[in-house]
DNA sequence: GACAACGTTCTACACATGTAGTATACTGTC
DNA sequence: GACAGTATACTACATGTGTAGAACGTTGTC
């Protein structure tokens, strides 16, 4: 399932907190959204609609909990980007990444470090 | 620029072939898609008010040409994943893709055989 | 010079998305 | 028991996107 700029903002806070309201949310990223109580509400409420969040009521108050995981979101998001932007392969991102993203000695010997890793286990 | 799915679509063919024609688009990718002409022309016409093709009259046909490259387009698409879904860094991309076991063996190879050049070069 | 194929511009319409208001009900506290 | 705060459901509305039809002009060929 994909999910939009505005649904992501509010699963990585559903992620990190496991059960929460939409008050919390809005707690949460308010500051930073700017967003309108309602809008944390609508959002979620579509969430819910598109069986990404599952909602319990605890009194007159909703409580909505991941039916997916961050990994499952970001595995969707990056076949998204491969299959538009990069012929649906890997190779050509990481060529790309590796090409373009100016990634710090640091981050490359982070990158050979996992490979390594990757090959033992 | 961020393009969408259809854009990219066209933006595709425009890339390689350096100056196209709505008619020529189509015919690449009509099968494909399964778009009608003025679906392939409306998308264009997009395009070129985004500024992301230059349009220019040869008697009564548009020729439309890239104005942005294809790894401009990709950087874009790249930072907006990142931004979405990874924290904005590269680091936890690239621990997914491999953590994930998207990348079969030969990928993996392939990756670092691409890091050992990078290293030289 | 009629017809097919092609070109254009304008308009349309459904669905997704960002964003929120309104009306209304519950709840805790002075 | 009135008021603030919080909750809900419903509605709304602009913009973006996918997709295309309609009306109309141009051109090449039999």
């Amino acid at each position: 399932m994909k999910l939009t700029d505005a649904e992501w903002k509010v699963m990585d806070i559903a992620w990190v907190q496991g059960r929460v309201t939409a008050r919390e949310v809005l707690r949460a990223i308010g500051d930073d959204t700017g967003w309108a109580y309602t809008t944390t509400k609508t959002v979620m409420a579509r969430l819910a609609e598109k069986g990404v969040l599952a909602v319990e009521m605890s009194g007159n108050t909703s409580i909505y909990t991941p039916l997916i995981t961050r990994e499952d979101a970001r595995g969707t998001e990056v076949r998204s980007l491969l299959d538009r932007a990069f012929e649906g392969t890997l190779v050509p991102l990481m060529h790309f990444l590796l090409a373009r993203e100016n990634l710090s000695d640091r981050e490359k010997e982070e990158l050979r470090r996992m490979l390594e890793e990757d090959e033992r286990g």
